[in-house]
DNA sequence: TTTTTGAAAGTGGTCTGGCCACTCATATCC
DNA sequence: GGATATGAGTGGCCAGACCACTTTCAAAAA
């Protein structure tokens, strides 16, 4: 049974107790020393656990403070497996290929709401788009939202990271007229070409991002 | 710079020394009180690096034996992350739609692959069809498969633990029909009628078993 | 000689206790 | 009242010690 590998108890049994506790993102958890006494382990096995949690972005420790619940956006696990698994060239292109899939998907779940479709957002996303500090992420990831799907929205946050942040900088002159004509498609409910402009940004901008040498 | 957070850098400096000593999956790394000399620290901050790296599934450890470098395709990114992604009782609409995403997207990819849609594969899956004993997810786990994106292959699997095993059962002969026009579109590389049929029988399988009570 | 046995070396798994650096609230001093 | 010192609490790190397990290989038994 449970031979050997007992720091994966107590990160099963750390989660637990997250969720039984209703323990929210910001949420100070107990002591390292007084969470080593309340499930009878000895502290250094119990960091074990704490750090992987730590790598994984779950947990935030401050020495001197004390252990925090992450708000689980800043993942250090992308950096790491990043530069461990991304040697593998099929590995950062199933990444990629992912990414955009869950974006494709949320354009079509859109276009597919005739609510979505009539919203005000798109006209204030109009304006923001001429902002100079409005960054590319800002109008993919509100096009995630929107989508409904939280799930997807959350697994495309993960990606997005992994795949290096390929949104990362504000929208230059030139990508404006790119996105109008996004918004342009998803207001009049037509899908296919919705998806196809986004496509094609997506790929102007990995292009851009590998002249620049971004791309690291 | 680098002030707390040591655990971090050894997980660079094992990563690094993987790169230059050329180590590969399957192969040893040294013991952990060697890597603990050789790095100057202590060997229970050594362990915590490792341990992090084994709970993402990038080392494995045997007692008694040693530390050997698992094959980073085997990262437990997905694993990992759904026990969190997944934790909040995410709606049930948004997993199921999730999985729908994923697969769609698989059927797509196979149809605007040339050589994807000449494969044998094709024809051995419609004998196959007919065998009393093939299983409804048989089908849909060859085209993840066979979309070529192992990542979303990952994250399908898990998915589709979560919403209950949709495909759970061997094929009914009602469905072998449905299956055929399946593959026939894909053949012919015809992605829109590939999805739309696909989706139908989705649909139709979650009208079935809501019928037969099985949405526990 | 061949086979069996068992002792030793090496490994990861765990615990203890300690020291350090840092944060913060409190009490103290000016 | 405001600046300062202090102490409790926290995470970061380390050394040393067992334990359980695997492999190895030489000694003992066949």
């Amino acid at each position: 049974m449970n031979q050997s590998k007992r720091y994966l108890d107590i990160v099963r049994d750390i989660r637990d107790m997250i969720r039984h506790e209703n323990i929210k993102p910001g949420d100070r958890i107990p002591s390292e020393r007084e969470l080593a006494e309340t499930m009878q382990v000895g502290r250094s096995t119990l960091r074990e656990a704490l750090r992987s949690l730590e790598l994984l972005g779950l947990i935030e420790t401050r020495r001197g403070e004390g252990t925090f619940l992450s708000d689980h956006r800043n993942h250090k696990l992308v950096e790491v497996l990043s530069t461990f698994v991304l040697q593998d060239n099929q590995s950062h292109e199933d990444v990629w290929e992912t990414r955009l899939l869950h974006e494709v998907a949320a354009i079509q779940a859109i276009c597919q709401n005739e609510a979505a479709s009539q919203m005000r957002v798109w006209e204030s996303l109009r304006l923001r788009l001429k902002d100079e500090s409005f960054m590319r992420e800002d109008f993919v990831r509100e096009l995630m939202v929107l989508s409904g799907n939280r799930l997807s929205l959350k697994i495309w946050f993960l990606l997005k990271q992994y795949s290096g942040d390929p949104y990362s900088g504000t929208v230059s002159f030139d990508e404006i007229d790119r996105m109008n004509n996004i918004l342009t498609a998803i207001e009049q409910q037509d899908s296919e070409t919705a998806v196809r402009e986004f496509k094609a940004w997506s790929e102007w901008l990995q292009k851009e991002r590998i002249r620049n040498g971004n791309d690291s």
